[in-house]
DNA sequence: GCGCAGCAGATTGCATACGAAAACCTGTAT
DNA sequence: ATACAGGTTTTCGTATGCAATCTGCTGCGC
């Protein structure tokens, strides 16, 4: 036949992409959303049949759910939507903290010309946001940053380790927490100069402040939260 | 009747534990002890029959040893036990390090006069292993006193975390690195006592030397090994 | 001899059904 | 009100079937 693709497959093959991990991945949006409730009670039967699959999916996603730290999974019980504490939050802070910051050392030992030119160009895109005051668009840029970031560290530990500790760390603190704004925009301006130079122990120390400022804001931010509601 | 056990059970409940997880356990010790070898294709239906169990736990167990990085699950072809690269091993020890070493401030602002005795304790443990030049035995009080001060810092994404890849690093180096002996637990003492005033910068200080120093060690004996393989 | 199409076997991924054990809920008797 | 008994719900494990896909082999044409 003509239209045979033959081997020559162009890019990322289109593996088909298990269920399990679009089950994985409604569910996190689902929990994100609002739409799972913490300390809700996930019923398996329930889950597969609102999406449309069978069970042995869903139980696959819950496990997972589980290790990333989205459910608890009591034996004999079933799966419920984590309940974060204001305390765990804390400890996702810094442990991302950490993370981070030794991913800047790295990043500044491995990055390219053309990796720092990337994030300038990241750089750029979060200045624009700011400027037209796109909430989201900071935030995804932030994101970017950040990501790109750990990717240049070529540490493939911390780029498994950092998005998952990430994604629950946005979870609790998105619904409250504006994003920082221009001094964190500075910082990274400071850091991506830092990385250019190949500096390690100044980018680290730069990342270091860095995160520490967002901690701080977020804890003022929480602090700020709880007292309005007692 | 009698025996009713009533409400008031003892303790951590003997839950009866699910049996994927028995299944994840057994797994994990076959690809320890070189049963199951790095790049093996491992079957479910084999893995199955072999543990006297269905299908279903396997491919829940499989799951869980993808996501802590024991095998690697390729859609539509099944599970491979991973095989670790010297370059992996070296990241692995390098985030275990910075973990361990916000652990160690954590530690120090919370332990306990209690904590610290058991500590002191741990550190007794190695030491006897030591002069009784009883390998595992220093291994396990290794990992007992770091283990211990993990938990100190009260921290459970550390809590989470340092163990996963902790495991991981020790299946990598296991099979030929012997333990550093006498210097890394003079290094202990010292941390210890940094942990007992509650000086957080000098623990955490501690730390990271006693981590890089260790993290030398062991790129030495690889070096050495792979030197001795060509 | 070499490359490639096509076929057969093996394996995963998902669905479905079923039974046992545990936990939860409810109504009743003390 | 409290304790207990019984029924319901839900998880957990098993068994089975089937479609899609990957692997490896065979055999054909060049």
């Amino acid at each position: 036949m003509r239209d045979t693709p033959t081997v020559a497959a162009r890019g990322p093959i289109t593996r088909p992409a298990p269920l399990r991990q679009a089950v994985y991945e409604a569910l996190v949006e689902l929990i994100i959303n609002g739409s799972l409730k913490p300390g809700q009670h996930l019923v398996e039967a329930e889950l597969a049949e609102h999406l449309g699959v069978s069970r042995q999916p869903v139980r696959e996603a819950l496990q997972r759910l589980q290790t990333d730290g989205w459910v608890d999974l009591r034996p004999a019980q079933g799966a419920f939507v984590h309940s974060p504490t204001e305390e765990e939050a804390t400890q996702l802070l810094s442990v991302r903290a950490v993370l981070e910051t030794h991913s800047a050392r790295g990043a500044a030992l491995h990055a390219t010309e053309q990796d720092v030119a990337r994030l300038w160009e990241l750089q750029e895109a979060g200045i624009a946001a700011l400027a037209a005051d796109d909430a989201r668009g900071i935030v995804e840029a932030n994101a970017a940053l950040h990501g790109f970031i750990t990717e240049l560290s070529r540490n493939k530990v911390l780029a498994e380790l950092i998005p998952q500790v990430d994604r629950r760390v946005r979870w609790y603190y998105m619904p409250i927490a504006k994003p920082r704004g221009k001094d964190a925009w500075n910082e990274h301006a400071q850091l991506i100069e830092a990385i250019a130079e190949g500096d390690a122990d100044r980018s680290e120390e730069l990342m270091r402040c860095h995160t520490q400022h967002t901690t701080d804001f977020y804890s003022r931010q929480i602090a700020a939260a709880t007292a309005q509601r007692s």
